[in-house]
RNA sequence: GGAGGAGUUCCCGAGUGGCCAAAGGGGGCAGACUGUAAAUCUGUUGCGUUUCGCUUCGAUGGUCCGAAUCCAUCCUCCUCCA
């Protein structure tokens, strides 16, 4: 099966220049195309798996991924789909976030021997000449087709300053600039990406004479057509210091029946034909699908040794086994039990289990926390240091929260 | 530049002198039911030494026994006009 045919197969494809000759290039050819990352945060999210899925699915049938990391569109934003200006960052923040977003892909894509290429698009946006550029790419761009896109629907009534109305011809010149450098033909996104992707192919067109191509691929989204990937807690990181991997792990774990199949296609590497032999999986036997994608996942970001952890603790603490080894841990000061006791909140509280007292009292009240597999009864209740005779307490938020907590 | 309008707790949004830690909804968290699912129902959702105290309604100052509510100044945003 080609490249292509398979990303379409496994529902990743949502909107393209032109299915027939891209078909053809992807099945057939070797072509360099590129996928911007904008440096909004120290760490990836699991939305920009995604791309880097597509990149490896590209990568592995001969193509060659480029990675343009945002350096000079990192300044000012994008403000497709977005309901409202982002948080200007700062130079110094930006090429912070660019040096970790660079270590991070390194670890999921192959960058040897040309087999990938990162670029920045600082090294030709921050020296731009502000006339020079609006002569040679602005005349190119029409006001009026952009206030008409979809992605500044929103925006268009609650405020779009023209601050952010460049970005459009910022990322249609990286496309530009990326065909000159490195005969990158085609450029794929997310498909919130579709109104920029579409400028920079038709800047090519009409500055160039040349036919380029863009494909959008499906964002992850739950059934319900939410974003996925992002909890209260804010999003789902790919570095195990934000979002340890037994979070990770659970989070996939955890999906909705509904999106197990989808997520499976898009974020594993299995073969299509065992995903279809998953998904005749019904009711209460889902949990082995979700199992599976929970763990293939987790290996894929963090590695088979951590995957295999994170599975490991999260079978004991919900089948109860015994292997407490891997069950994420935090340590507390040793001095709360000055006195050879110490409050349960305050314990609770200063492992981070619960935000505040007060809190802790509610949840108290309500059955939802455990120690040592004892429901707490009374909020005032005060543990004895000889509890951790063992070296530990496990503590228990609900059904899923699980904590070892250890003293120093 | 001119004329109006608005800024409330995580979000939306009610509240226009004491009954307001602030309605309602969303979201979150917990309980029941389950399959570590969904849906549903229930509770909870500022902090604390919890029949009470403290901090909070854009910011700062003021009036008042008492302010989210009144006044002044400032900041921010929106609409209409130019």
């Amino acid at each position: 099966m080609g490249v292509f045919d398979e990303l379409k197969a496994r529902g990743l494809i949502a909107q393209m220049t032109n299915e027939e000759k891209i078909r053809e290039l992807l099945n057939h050819g070797k072509i360099k195309f590129y996928i911007g990352f904008d440096p909004t945060a120290d760490s990836l999210h699991v939305g920009h798996f995604v791309q880097i899925m597509v990149m490896t699915h590209m990568q592995k049938a001969g193509h060659v991924p480029i990675a343009l990391f945002g350096g000079g569109t990192g300044m000012v934003g994008d403000p497709s789909g977005k309901t409202d200006m982002r948080k200007m960052l700062t130079k110094e923040t930006i090429d912070h976030n660019i040096s970790c977003f660079q270590k991070q892909m390194s670890r999921l894509i192959d960058f040897s021997q040309g087999k990938a290429i990162m670029a920045n698009n600082g090294d030709w946006l921050l020296n731009l000449n502000y006339i020079d550029f609006i002569r040679e790419v602005g005349v190119h761009f029409s006001v009026n087709r952009m206030l008409a896109a979809e992605c500044y629907k929103q925006r268009l009534e609650r405020g779009l300053s023209f601050f952010e109305l460049n970005y459009m011809l910022m990322q249609s010149y990286d496309f530009l600039e990326l065909n000159k450098r490195y005969d990158c033909v085609m450029e794929l996104g997310g498909d919130d990406q579709w109104s920029n992707i579409i400028g920079g192919v038709e800047l090519l067109r009409r500055k160039e004479g040349k036919e380029v191509y863009g494909m959008t691929f499906t964002l992850l989204t739950t059934s319900e057509g939410k974003k996925m990937g992002k909890t209260e807690k804010g999003a789902v990181w790919l570095d195990p210091e934000k979002t340890s991997p037994f979070d990770f792990y659970q989070y996939w774990r955890n999906v909705d029946d509904a999106d197990v199949i989808r997520c499976m296609k898009i974020l594993t590497f299995l073969p299509l034909e065992e995903i279809e032999e998953l998904a005749k999986l019904e009711g209460s036997e889902l949990n082995r699908a979700k199992e599976i994608l929970a763990f293939e996942v987790t290996k894929l970001i963090h590695g088979e040794q951590e995957a295999q952890k994170a599975q490991d603790a999260a079978r004991a603490l919900f089948s109860g086994g015994v292997d407490n080894e891997n069950m994420p841990t935090v340590e507390i000061s040793g001095a709360l039990f000055a006195d050879g006791e110490a409050g349960v909140l305050d314990v609770l509280q200063a492992a981070k289990l619960i935000p505040s007292k007060r809190e802790g009292r509610g949840l108290v009240q309500q059955g939802g926390i455990s120690i040592d597999d004892r429901k707490v009864e009374d909020p005032s209740e005060r543990i004895s240091i000889a509890a951790f005779e063992k070296g530990y307490i496990m503590a228990k938020k609900g059904k899923k929260v699980h904590l070892k907590i250890k003293l120093n």
